[in-house]
RNA sequence: UGGGGAAUAGUGUAACGGUAGCACGAAGGAUUCUGAUUCCUUUAGUCUAGGUUCAAAUCCUAGUUCCCCAGCCA
């Protein structure tokens, strides 16, 4: 996690006083005031192994690691593992890799739910003992009738009234293996007829045949979500157990269960989950976009997961920063996807080395230049920072420019090439408009200048460019939204969200033309191309003496709005 | 329809009975060998209707809108 800058001692409010906290901080302030949890703060972030992390979690992940360290307090990484049919070695390892490359420490403390499979045991037998439990032997579908509707109460089974002998028995019977999948459940005895449905006697433990990823075979029943998560809180001395809205009407339960088993309570706080515009985050919708190929995988540079940001060439800094921007509250809201791409771009505008590229390249020949000629041009790394040196770049007679940059029939206010106009080459000098040659079908295929080295000569405009003859090719990808709609979810009658797919969101250019230097870079590297964007060497794809870049973001362009 | 939550500039988020602020965006301008960056200026808001109060985003009443809940998922 980023270091908070420490503010001198003088110009700081008192605790109490400080300006813009957000919610769950002034809870935090009120319980430290209070002295309650003997003045600890203990969070946790709690993902069931089931998929790929995305930039949801990573505001849980921040908001979770971030009080911690702002709070001198601990955090724990926990692993929600109750639901073996789900849950797999391979989501674990990725999430640790995530979670780590985003920079939150849970140091020594990587949990499992599944640590406490025994312990959650006795619990439910003690539960059965003191009456408060029962197993019962309804399905699924006969469970679902008695639990009533939004509307009407639920009714209790016969088999609420057992004794706790028989209870006794069957549970440990269930445990044992006697029974078919699905055919009895451990409930908890609340109240059929709570306007909370998750208080009409929830289950506890259901039987389910299914290997799981670190207890293999030992157990034929597991503990549902509700019977786990506060007591694993509780066994790891969690002080505030942050989830989402959509826990609010399971807290009453979270609740119930600590105080039955008498352990220690934390609170449980609910924030309103991330959403963004242009793209959808459920697990489902991220799944089947993966296997249905609409995607190239998990770490697809579209995709928003923590993977597929990484090799789009976002940093976990980047990230950090938006979501320290985007705030917690638990107001429902959509966060414009702009707010990512500016959260990347100020990171790499401080740090990533410039570079030329010529994305979609147009020749320009520089008429008074000798064929052999070849000038070394000196180019900042960085405008800003001369600490990060200068690079040289050759200059030829035949040099590439940007299609875009040229233009026949310019409007006043293009500061680029045009016929009879002046412009500079980044870092070279001046080029003055000559000669067009046309192709039969009227367009511009090559442009004649005459080049001048003045460095100190005032044009309006300036533009990259390559030596024809030093330039490497490389691939370069250029992407989009994901989706072309800024609600997804929002389709036509009888429509899916895949509807709204963006065709364009992903254009693979194969004959850009790219200084010299990119031809030896680091898989992994930022650049800017000045003019054209931020990219970066993707890690899978590029080949030593080949990178193929990926366009993280594009510059912001006022001139093309403009237009 | 029962219950649980939430409504503040375009977006997000503060203000907790006493000056509605911040960030991003947008608009305009300055600087500039990136139409980038940086800097300056401007813009625009308390869901509605009543009430309490010297004073209401904040308290009260009624309404409206949005989100969540009827898995042996989490």
């Amino acid at each position: 996690m980023p270091s908070t800058p420490s503010a001198s001692s003088h110009d700081t409010p008192p605790e109490n006083q400080r300006p813009g906290r957000n919610f769950i901080q002034q809870l935090i302030d009120a319980d430290l005031a209070a002295g309650r949890y003997g003045g600890r703060v203990h969070t946790r972030f709690p993902p069931e192994p089931n998929g790929y992390l995305h930039i949801g979690h990573a505001k849980s992940i921040c908001l979770n690691a971030g009080l911690a360290r702002e709070y001198g307090g601990r955090f724990n990484l926990r692993f929600d593992d109750t639901n073996p049919a789900k849950e797999e070695q391979e989501y674990v390892d990725s999430i640790q890799e995530d979670i780590r490359w985003l920079g939150a420490d849970w140091e020594d403390r990587l949990f499992f739910a599944s640590d406490y499979f025994d312990q959650l045991y006795e619990w439910a037998v003690q539960l059965i003992q003191a009456g408060r439990a029962y197993v019962c032997d309804l399905d699924a579908e006969a469970m679902r009738e008695h639990r009533g509707t939004l509307t009407e109460p639920g009714r209790a089974c016969c088999y609420r009234e057992r004794s706790v002998e028989e209870n006794l028995d069957l549970f440990a019977r269930m445990k044992a293996g006697e029974f078919a999948d699905g055919t009895r459940t451990l409930r908890a005895k609340i109240d059929m007829a709570s306007p909370n449905l998750n208080l009409r006697d929830p289950v506890m433990y259901r039987i389910k045949r299914a290997h799981h990823h670190r207890t293999g075979d030992t157990w034929c029943i597991y503990p549902s979500y509700d019977f786990t998560h506060g007591q694993c809180d509780s066994l790891e001395g969690i002080t505030h157990s942050i989830c989402t809205l959509e826990f609010e009407n399971h807290r009453p339960l979270y609740d119930w269960f600590c105080d039955a088993l008498g352990i220690h309570h934390p609170q449980q706080i609910e924030f309103a989950r991330l959403n963004l515009s242009y793209t959808v985050m459920s697990k489902r919708k991220l799944l089947q976009l993966v296997t249905e190929n609409h995607v190239s995988g998990w770490d697809d540079p579209r995709l928003l997961t923590l993977r597929g940001l990484r090799r789009r060439g976002y940093t976990a800094t980047s990230i950090r920063a938006f979501c320290e921007r985007i705030g917690v509250a638990k107001q429902y809201s959509v966060i414009d996807m702009a707010w990512l791409e500016d959260a990347i771009r100020e990171d790499l505008n401080a740090h990533a080395p410039r570079a030329m590229g010529v994305l979609r390249p147009l020749k320009v020949v520089l008429t008074n230049l000798p064929a052999d000629a070849e000038r070394i041009c000196q180019a900042a790394n960085h405008p800003q920072q001369p600490d990060m040196g200068t690079r040289e770049v050759p200059l030829t007679r035949e040099i590439y420019i940007e299609q875009s940059d040229f233009l026949e029939d310019a409007p006043k206010k293009f500061f680029r090439l045009k016929p009879g106009g002046a412009v500079r080459l980044r870092s070279a000098g001046i080029i003055e408009c000559g000669e067009m040659i046309k192709n039969a079908a009227g367009e511009v295929t090559e442009v004649h200048c005459t080049f001048d080295p003045d460095l100190t000569r005032k044009v309006k405009g300036t533009i990259h460019w390559v030596s024809a003859r030093h330039a490497i090719s490389a691939e370069v990808r250029l992407y989009d939204h994901l989706f072309a709609a800024e609600n997804p979810d929002q389709t036509a009658e009888g429509g899916t969200f895949l509807d709204n797919l963006n065709p364009h969101s992903l254009e693979v250019l194969t004959t850009a033309k790219l200084e010299p230097s990119l031809g030896q870079v680091a898989s992994g590297a930022h650049y800017q191309f000045e003019r054209t964007g931020y990219f970066y060497v993707d890690p899978v794809d590029s080949q030593p003496g080949q990178p193929v870049f990926n366009r993280t973001a594009t510059l912001r362009d006022s001139w093309a709005k403009a237009k």
